[in-house]
Parts: C-alpha cells; sequence; structure tokens
DNA sequence: TTTTAACTTGAACAGTCGCTCAAAATCAAA
DNA sequence: TTTGATTTTGAGCGACTGTTCAAGTTAAAA
C-alpha cells in the first residue's frame, strides 16, 4: 500500500444522496456532486465508476438508513405498531422540513426510471421489494403477538402501510398542510388496528 | 390573414404530454418532442415559447383529461362512490398497460420539481389544489345524497381519497402486482364508506 | 532518502442540450 | 397572377453534459 484515499466513502454516498434525492438523477449533474462531495471529477470516477454507479450506492444507503431508522423506533416502543406509529410521524412531521423531500427516495426512484430495461428501474424494484418483506417481517411479529387481528395475512398489512404510507408522504409534500398531518396519521394506524 | 398553421395544437399537446408524463421533463429532450409531435423547433418555439411551455399546457391538459374521465364514469353510475369506484378501477386495472404510468402526472410532476420557486413546481401546486378542490365537491354531493355520513367533512373525504388513490397508483407501478389491485380497490372504497 | 504504486487534480473531449433565426414555403387577399 | 404577412424549415449556436487521462501529489515500503 502506497497511499489512502482522502475521503470518507460513507460520508460522501450521504451527501451524493441527499442531492439525488431533492433534484432526482437527471436534474442532479455531475458538477452539482462534484461540489456537495467535494472531489473531483477524476476521484470520483475512480471510486464509484459513472454518475449510475454513485447513484446505486446512494439509494442502497439510502434504504439501509430507513430500516436502521425504523429500527430504533422499534427498539424504543412497547409495540410494533408503537414503533411504526412513532417512524411514520418523526418522517412526515418532525424531520419534514430538514428533509430533502416529503417523498420517499425510493418512491421517487420508482417514479423517474420510466424504461423497463434500465439498470436504477431494476434496482428500485429490487430495493422496494426488499422493503416489503422486510414490513411483511414487522407485520408477521405484529400478529404473533396480539397486536393485530389475522384477518389480513402480514403480507397484506405490508402492502396496506406502503399505501399509506407513500400516499401520505406525496400529500404532504406541499406547503400549508401541516395541521392534518397528525390526524390523517392517526387515522391510518386507526385503519390498521381496525383491518 | 395569409397563412394557417399546419398542425393541431389539441394533437401536439396531447402527444407531447404522453411523452412527458412517461419520461418526465428533464429526462424528455427537445428532440424527443420534436419527433413525436413531427415539428421542427422553430414551429414548436413559436407555438409554445419554450419546453417549459409546451410542458406547462401538456399538464395543464392532463388534468382537464382527467376531470372529463371522471366526469363520464358519474354519469354513467347511480351514486357519487360507484362512479369513483369505476373511475378508480379503469385506472389502475384496465387502462394500466396502455397508459405511460401507473402514477398520475400531476404526482410525477409534483415528485420532480424540487425547487420550491420554479414555475412547474408553483404550477404542480395549484393544480393539485384545483383537483383537490374539484374532489371536495364530488364529496359534498356524495354527502348531501346520504351515500356518506358526515363523521368528516368533504374535503377531508377528499384528502383521504388522495392519499389512497396515490398510493395505490404507486404501489401498482410496478410488475406482477396486478392480482391485487382489485381487491385493494375495495378495500379502499370500503373503507371510506365505514370512516 | 529513494522508490513506487495509489490517489488526486483539472483541463479538455465528444456528445447532447435548449433554443435561434435567416431562408424557404405557404396561401388568403388584392 | 401577384403580393405579402405568416408559418415552417433545419443548420447551427453557445452552454452544458458525463466522462477521460496525463500530470502532479502523496505516503508506506525499501
Amino acid at each position: 500500500m502506497t497511499n489512502k484515499v482522502k475521503f470518507e466513502r460513507e460520508n460522501v454516498v450521504r451527501v451524493a444522496s441527499q442531492l439525488f434525492w431533492q433534484k432526482g438523477f437527471h436534474a442532479t449533474s455531475t458538477r452539482d456532486l462534484q461540489e456537495a462531495v467535494n472531489m473531483r471529477p477524476g476521484s470520483i470516477y475512480s471510486a464509484f465508476g459513472s454518475k449510475e454507479g454513485l447513484y446505486c450506492e446512494s439509494l442502497k444507503d439510502y434504504t439501509v438508513q430507513i430500516k436502521t431508522q425504523i429500527e430504533g423506533f422499534l427498539s424504543n416502543a412497547d409495540t410494533i405498531l408503537g414503533g411504526l406509529h412513532a417512524f411514520v410521524e418523526n418522517v412526515v412531521i418532525k424531520t419534514k422540513d430538514c428533509s430533502p423531500s416529503a417523498i420517499c427516495m425510493l418512491v421517487k426512484a420508482n417514479s423517474e426510471f420510466a424504461e423497463k430495461d434500465s439498470n436504477l428501474y431494476e434496482l428500485s424494484l429490487d430495493l422496494t421489494a426488499q422493503f416489503e418483506a422486510y414490513l411483511t417481517q414487522l407485520f408477521t411479529q405484529a400478529i404473533n403477538k396480539g397486536e393485530l387481528s389475522n384477518t389480513l395475512t402480514a403480507v397484506e398489512y405490508a402492502r396496506f402501510f406502503q399505501v399509506q404510507f407513500t400516499g401520505l408522504r406525496g400529500y404532504f409534500n406541499r406547503p400549508n398542510v401541516e395541521q392534518f398531518a397528525e390526524p390523517m396519521i392517526n387515522q391510518m394506524f386507526m385503519l390498521i388496528k381496525k383491518l
């Protein structure tokens, strides 16, 4: 070994992730990225291969962060549903203003990449499926612990959660609706329990 | 008068709208548009001023089309809710494969334009607010006709509808989930009636 | 101290972008 | 048939895109 990389890969990916999340893949130029991560093109390209490579790593990192966040709320809550409720409130209300977008980066990705054969479209599908599987695990636990009836299967609860959560985040991606967030989130969890 | 325009403005806007809806604003190049609408740059720019101008007109036209579609389903249904149910089924199930995207163009616009001060961001907010107002009218009628209880106000029903509808369309913007569409739509309308 | 492989730099390339405008084509009115 | 305002054409402009790579810098190993 003769020389070490100067940048911390984790930080670079996190900063890039924020920019991509905010502006989307196509509207983010490599020069935007260079400035944001304070690296010259050569370094970026030797580390990530391409703009697409960096986006790819950014999106993967994003989903890891999300799961870590959920785990945090779950470990501080008495119930699975309580943890998820706190997580949703945190995303939709508390961290809305310091977030690049109210809309989930994965949902944005799913919306942006139209061509069925593109790498990034496939990636967004994979990560989305993984997230649904993760949610399904959580709802399996919730059913087993008796928090939920088993009139719906775990995966059906997971699907319902995703539809509600995505719908809510889309709705609150606009100004002057903050006061409706709390009641609508409460309504969402009331519905889940009553399903 | 000495010469007339050769193209039909309505058709051009409709074709452009399909392309913008599929690929998004940033990923659609003016050359893509030129080919799709079969016009040379000079003609496009004299008619619409800019790429942004054409997008603007396309998005406005899209919302008009949506409202027209809903009116059609309403006039063929016995109840407001029945009409909306048929409309949602048509969008999510029947016309999914011939549509540029499962996701509403307006929702895509809202997701794509991040800068709070851009014209297109403002436009998407305006049109979204207009659509919520339109839905509120419909739910007012539904309440007055006794189709719905008045435990929720009309605008609250409208918000609920938008969250569900947007969430569902996002969810079904992926392959191999078609079989879940019908039950989830039924669930959505069951929930509305029980709220 | 010298060597040397790894890393960083940034000028620059080829391609694409949104857009312009002089010239050609068009067609109702004279 | 001639006129002349209007529309269409498409070559091409300057800016910007993603990306490359030769030259410079770094620091562990010899």
